[in-house]
DNA sequence: AATGAATGAGTATTCATTCAT
DNA sequence: GATGAATGAATACTCATTCAT
């Protein structure tokens, strides 16, 4: 019927179902980083595709597996990327240094990952409880965390009995706040946080707080 | 079609009303508290209030509106709660320490106030940008953290240079953070970060970092 | 586009809550009655009943509740018509006729009952057991048929020992057959029941069979 | 893909397109019988045929023609059963005792056929009117009540002048009703048909009604 | 013959908002 | 001030059907 060049054309072209697929999830996981679970509209997803608004209820069945999907997607990168850090030849606290600056650099290139954190704890962590890959995978951070907490003490340059998971949850509650709650602090406190100069500051801040809190 | 004199109506028991407006105001706090902007709905907010739905518009004009008056309620009361906070007789690393108490607390007793406050950033702070008095009232907790950084300063028991916004930042997202994303951490994690034993211990966790971390 | 004023149009112009009602209930019973359960459509409901779609769910909540309530309605309204019947004074044998023409011709007039009686039936009668108004009303029509037995018993005009339900069965169940399934039967036999003249021999067999049938 | 040889695809280990028409047939029958036309899924059938959907339209073009197959199949499952029934050695009121009991128990052990039916009417018999053989094939079982009439007649146990047709009528909604309505009536009477002693009873009650009925 | 991928038109239902009294 | 009735534009999801291989 056409060498496509009018008409109905479409991602049907492909006739690849695995990038249908991957398009359709890349789409989600904007939409849903845009807009969050309630706010993101599966026809809107369908369009940022190419695809058919059928082919989203075809390969993910529901608007709610669809974002448990997107879900866990943008988990295994973050993971992925999580697993490639290699501090074992770093001093503690350089190590420790690089792992701040790891959690602030990727949510400050990931605010959809902001809002789909934020968005899944108001919805009670619904699809994270739902999702066997999300909760089977370990965090690599925090096994980083506690490898770099335990190497610093027996060094002697951090003091010992800090809960790794305790330190993680501060580090990533000062990173992801920064950005989280940016817009609103910026706007309370008429001081522009979201320019680099604001974030560079601030990083040095959490690094040094972080650095001399842990200290013997 | 009934025996009731006339044109009046019904069983608006009411006809008060400031009362009314209090109402639909806590109603709406509670729903958006609950189920975000997004997941609010008018008709709920009506209900809860025990209120037509007609006269959520009459009074505060539309849905958008109506979160924004909930938002300023709820800002105006954790910053009357803060300007409640006095501890000018306290030495600063007491002073630091009530400091992060009260940050903790308050979130850990506020849930609503979280989702509002991570939904309005979601939004891009837009209803914080349209709105006058919250942009006016400045946070008297900032306030505080700078006297009290200041105080130590002069002390020797605080070393110099901490910007206080910096601090509250740090301070707020680790407390923010802790009962934000509790959900998703408890799950992933394994650990109850619920309980109150976990809180407890966690508190001592930041208190112990922050007072360590501003060390001179 | 007709005779209302200008604007917006439509069946707003009445403010009659009652009419509006009234005018989807029926609306419905045809829709339901001509279509069926799954066949109805709640667009066309709500044009038939010159509505606006969204004041069929704000009457009647949902599709399924709609068809209940038709249902209700239709059943009401053949028990009224039943409860009319006043056989006192006929003899057994006319009374027994009286009783038989009238489900005949009730049926004749009211396809869209027969529709809808199969259609519940279909879906297991869903509906029926839902709803209190149907169950509690016992029919009239087996209470005629009851005491007309007894009475014809009494008269020695029929024999003892029928079963009224039975006997009421029967007879709906030769009524009800025959315009239930009058277009098949007409199609694979090549007569056309439908035809009054038909209607008329069949009525004449009927009685004929069930006054004989309950001879002593 | 994977190591299959190539070309040829998957797991259908069939291969035999008579069996697999068959299949999906029966399918078509079982889904028709238990939703109806209207609520008879395409998707449902090629699944209980273990079939691609696909493969359904291969075989019959389209739902409608499918659904005009499975009534066909099932009239000429009833047919070829009605064209076992011998009854020639019996005498008329055994023989029209038979006949009844045979549609008796034909509906009761075929709820499937009761729904096709019911459903078929509803449609205005579209599919029987479209269906050659279903307007071709006559009724076995009109010719056995024909000929059942006319010898009891000559004998002098039935009376004369019984249409045949309206016989078979009144035996068939007396038959069909008990079953295609028992659910309904069931609630409504708080008595139920649909266990044996009731179908037992009720049998008596049409076998006897149809002979007393009928003598002369 | 057989299959998975793709499509368009529908389908019940929801929701913020406005009208009339 | 207060209320019930009415509206239009979405919104998630379904379904029969067709395309490409």
């Amino acid at each position: 019927m056409d060498a496509r060049p009018a008409g109905k054309g479409g991602a049907q072209a492909k006739r690849n179902p695995e990038a249908t697929r991957a398009l359709i999830l890349a789409a989600a996981r904007a939409e849903f980083g845009e807009k969050g679970l309630d706010g993101g509209r599966v026809d809107r997803i369908a369009q940022r595709a190419g695809a058919n608004k059928q082919l989203v209820y075809y390969y993910f069945g529901s608007k709610d597996e669809l974002y448990k999907a997107a879900l866990e997607a943008t988990y295994a990168e973050i993971r992925a990327l999580e697993r490639e850090l290699d501090l074992t030849a770093l001093p503690p606290r350089e190590a420790m240094t690089r792992l701040i600056d790891f959690s602030l650099d990727y949510l400050d290139e990931h605010r959809d990952f902001i809002r789909m954190l934020a968005d899944e704890n108001a919805h009670g962590a619904r699809h994270v409880r739902g999702s066997e890959m999300a909760l089977r995978t370990n965090s690599p951070l925090l096994e980083l965390i506690a490898a770099t907490l335990r190497k610093g003490a027996e060094e002697g340059v951090f003091r010992a009995g800090v809960d790794p998971l305790e330190l993680y949850v501060s580090i990533a509650g000062m990173t992801f706040f920064y950005f989280a709650n940016g817009l609103t602090m910026s706007a309370i406190f008429g001081r522009d946080l979201t320019h680099p100069k604001s974030v560079h500051s601030y990083r040095k801040h959490i690094v040094d707080l972080t650095l001399a809190g842990l200290r013997p």
